[in-house]
DNA sequence: GAGTTTGAAACT
DNA sequence: CAGTTTCAAACTC
């Protein structure tokens, strides 16, 4: 679907990215990480979804990187259906998903600072397109679905259609580039935006208004999932001086409402906030009802995009340098909840390697490097390569079991910047020392996907390297690991672990690699709530975060996720060999018994090698073992297959075995019992079955008994006097008494079944006679407590 | 829980 | 690539 027309889009910046290369590869070659196309053909049409989101996008075509508050500097896109899009340089034009439509923004030369949105583009999928430009072209001739209008007195009005046909129609206040010099200079009278979309049917809003507007916009959503996003960041010191930018989204999850007229329709509220010098009060920007788009102004050199998001969504963070115009780059949307359910957030910085330009807002500090993401839809590969000069801090705070989730990048300003003063409102520059985290020197990210009350703690790791790691302690810790000290490690790119991210080693100048599996990162089945932060200058260290979801070993991601990794007891290997599972699937040990474990953060260099050392040795070790087989043959087989010798192939020393599979023709097995004709394969499953049945009985039948014991107990309750203060054996009813011997009959049948002694089986009855008499004195004395007045 | 068996990984 | 060793999980008692 062409957003805007080919004129349109001759007239987009190169650094306008587009989802080509976003395009989720399974294997990408690395050329195409060192070498990305310097312009970026037609993004391919994407297949539209048919419940794709709405995309609102404010994409600044500005590349004048003043540093005015009100010059939008950020691109937000969010929508129901969880695509959120910012762009603080407003380089970059937002990229979304496989399934939805991409989008170029228009980029009509911008002469002045002012963030007019020129465009507003609404497809057909409920993609909304704002674009900042000083003039609008004739986009609506081009998009049937959208239109332009400019009311007199406003800034503009524009119009799309929402998901259901139905008009939207974005009102731009008028003041809405009045700030922009005066929170430049640092007015501190500089008053808050809006911006109010209605539709015809008063569905589909957007609201831009003061954060205190926010608050009351906010409370529709209180009967809603909400998700958040928070971002704050710092421009490059050297440049924008102590400017923040704080941006805060909460956006309804639901997104039902858009297509269900009668329905309330779900609501993203946002607030920005920037100072731009300390004399400038924050400015605040609310976005509600619907969708919500913040552009802002800030170092302009970051671009995040982010989607807290539905399945399928994405999350594409992209740091962007203010660069020079020759310098493509490009934001890369990753796929949070693809096919296997992966997740991947990727943050890509760069210290610049295009000369900065003295006096503009551009000579940052930074220039975006292509990140590269090969996501294996479909399969259980998920890349992602992010070229960084700096090692990242990163924090991450970990709710595995809340299903709520933290990521905190934080990449700190060093004095090694070379960013260069250039904007205007740059009062006030101060370089500072890398921190592992610095929250309020750096932008800061928060994509809140899940509710926040899930959250219960929040413990702070200690980390080596700058890398912090909290997490709680329900579920194996699976984590990033920072990119430092690493060796110039140059894997073999098609065949790295699973969600494997490369980040460049520490010191290197640009391109060493670190190796890291996805699977450090918890796999949750929900998003999360991803705080990212990062300095301004990135000329140390780099954020790298990557969430993915995959298939371990063949099983699908639910039985993965849903299966607990047992723990490893490794001794000798310290955990950074293939004989330990833990590190053989990508993952961090964690609640393990294992001995001497490197396998964590504060091993990261050696951890590192030794991934480096495996590759080396075998470039598919980290690939799942049970992939896809040949074409023919069953879906899933041993990728190597199996050497068993003495086990038959019918015990779990066997892999195929094990995994559930049978022996194929890659096997080199002896005796192998582990086809599908196999009387002993037949009967170890037919035992399996009946073993697996007979548990799931003797589990319903005492649920079940329980369950009646205590239904009797509380109708027994009553009877009880007040004064007598019975003993527990007066519960024992009739009826009670009849459910305890069930429960025993019950319990000698399965010992029956089971062909156990007549010794243990009797045992066996007298065990489950004592869980009877527990329950019953436990229900009796309840029973006295709960009822004071009948007793 | 200790000891044995097993086969993948690592090593030569 | 083949043979051997190392290793940790699976298994048995």
């Amino acid at each position: 679907m062409d957003v805007v027309s080919p004129e349109l889009n001759s007239l987009l910046p190169d650094e306008i990215m587009d989802t080509e290369a976003i395009a989720m590869e399974e294997e990408l070659p690395a050329e195409h990480l060192a070498a990305p196309p310097q312009s970026e053909p037609e993004p391919p049409q994407v297949p539209m979804e048919t419940e794709v989101p709405e995309i609102v996008s404010l994409c600044p075509a500005s590349t004048s990187m003043q540093m005015t508050s009100t010059s939008t500097d950020a691109q937000c896109s969010t929508s129901l259906g969880t695509q959120l899009l910012l762009a603080p340089s407003g380089l970059i034009s937002s990229t979304t998903s496989t399934t939805t439509t991409s989008v170029k923004t228009t980029s009509p030369a911008v002469t002045q600072n002012l963030p007019k949105i020129s465009s507003v583009t609404v497809p057909a999928n409920h993609q909304l397109i704002i674009n900042k430009v000083s003039s609008a072209p004739a986009v609506d001739g081009k998009c049937p679905g959208a239109a332009v209008l400019k009311p007199e007195g406003q800034k503009l009005l524009v119009a799309g259609l929402s998901k259901t046909g139905q008009p939207i129609m974005l009102a731009l206040p008028h003041t809405w580039n009045k700030p922009a010099t005066t929170q430049g200079t640092g007015d501190a009278k500089a008053q808050p935006t809006q911006i109010k979309m209605v539709t015809t049917v008063g569905k589909p809003m957007i609201a831009v208004s003061s954060a205190s507007q926010l608050m009351g916009s906010s409370t529709t959503l209180q009967a809603q999932q909400l998700k958040a996003l928070q971002i704050s960041k710092k421009p490059p010191v050297s440049t924008a001086g102590p400017m923040i930018t704080k941006l805060i989204i909460t956006k309804a999850l639901n997104n039902k409402g858009l297509s269900s007229p009668a329905s309330v329709a779900p609501v993203v509220t946002g607030r920005v906030v920037t100072q731009s010098s300390p004399v400038t009060p924050p400015r605040t920007i609310t976005i509600g009802e619907t969708i919500s788009t913040v552009s802002q102004n800030t170092s302009g050199n970051s671009k995040v995009a982010i989607s807290p998001l539905k399945s399928p969504s994405k999350l594409t963070v992209v740091s962007v340098a203010s660069q020079s115009p020759n310098s493509p780059q490009k934001s890369v949307t990753l796929p949070l909840n693809v096919a296997l359910g992966q997740q991947i957030l990727t943050v890509q910085q760069s210290a610049t390697t295009s000369p900065a330009k003295a006096g503009t807002s551009q000579s940052t500090a930074q220039t975006v490097k292509p990140v590269q993401t090969v996501g294996g839809v479909g399969t259980s590969q998920f890349k992602t390569i992010i070229p960084l000069t700096t090692p990242p801090n990163v924090q991450q705070i970990q709710v595995p079991g809340s299903r709520f989730h933290y990521v905190r990048l934080v990449t700190a300003t060093t004095g090694s910047s070379t960013a260069q003063s250039s904007g205007s409102t740059n009062t006030n520059t101060s370089i500072q020392p890398a921190k592992p985290v610095m929250m309020n020197a750096a932008v800061r990210m928060s994509v809140p996907i899940v509710s926040a009350q899930t959250v219960k703690q929040v413990v702070p790791k200690p980390l080596t390297s700058g890398a912090q790691v909290v997490t709680t302690s329900q579920t194996p810790q699976r984590l990033i690991m920072p990119a430092t000290h690493l060796p110039q490690i140059q894997p073999n790119l098609t065949n790295l672990p699973p969600g494997t991210v490369l980040a460049p080693a520490h010191g290197s100048g640009n391109m060493g690699y670190a190796v890291l599996p996805a699977p450090y990162v918890t796999q949750i089945p929900q998003p999360t709530f991803v705080t990212l932060t990062s300095s301004s200058t990135f000329s140390t260290a780099t954020p790298i975060q990557t969430q993915a979801r995959l298939s371990l070993n063949g099983l699908s991601t639910s039985e993965a996720t849903s299966r607990p990794r047992k723990p490893c007891n490794c001794t000798r290997s310290q955990c950074l060999k293939l004989y330990c599972d833990c590190f053989a699937n990508g993952e961090f040990c964690n609640n393990c018994n294992c001995v001497n474990c490197f396998n964590n953060l504060d091993h990261e260099s050696e951890r590192l090698k030794a991934i480096k050392a495996c590759l080396d040795r075998n470039p598919v070790a980290f690939k799942p073992k049970i992939g896809k087989g040949k074409e023919g043959e069953s879906d899933r087989r041993h990728s190597k297959g199996c050497n068993c010798k003495k086990s038959g192939c019918l015990k779990n020393y066997c892999e195929c075995y094990e995994a559930k599979i049978m022996c194929s023709s890659i096997c080199k097995c002896m005796g192998c019992k582990n086809f599908e004709e196999s009387p002993e394969r037949k009967t170890l499953m037919h035992l399996a079955d009946a073993a697996e049945v007979r548990v799931q009985q003797q589990t319903a039948a005492k649920t079940k008994l329980s369950s009646q014991i205590s239904d009797l107990l509380t109708r027994t309750t009553p009877a009880i006097t007040s004064g007598g203060g019975k003993l527990p054996y007066t519960f024992v009813t009739k009826e009670v008494a009849e459910a305890t011997c069930d429960c025993l009959l019950e319990q000698a049948e399965q010992a029956e079944l089971a062909n156990q002694p007549q010794a243990v089986a009797e045992r066996l009855i007298l065990e489950e006679f004592g869980r009877c008499l527990r329950r019953i004195i436990s229900f009796a004395g309840k029973a006295k407590t709960d009822c004071p007045i009948n007793c």
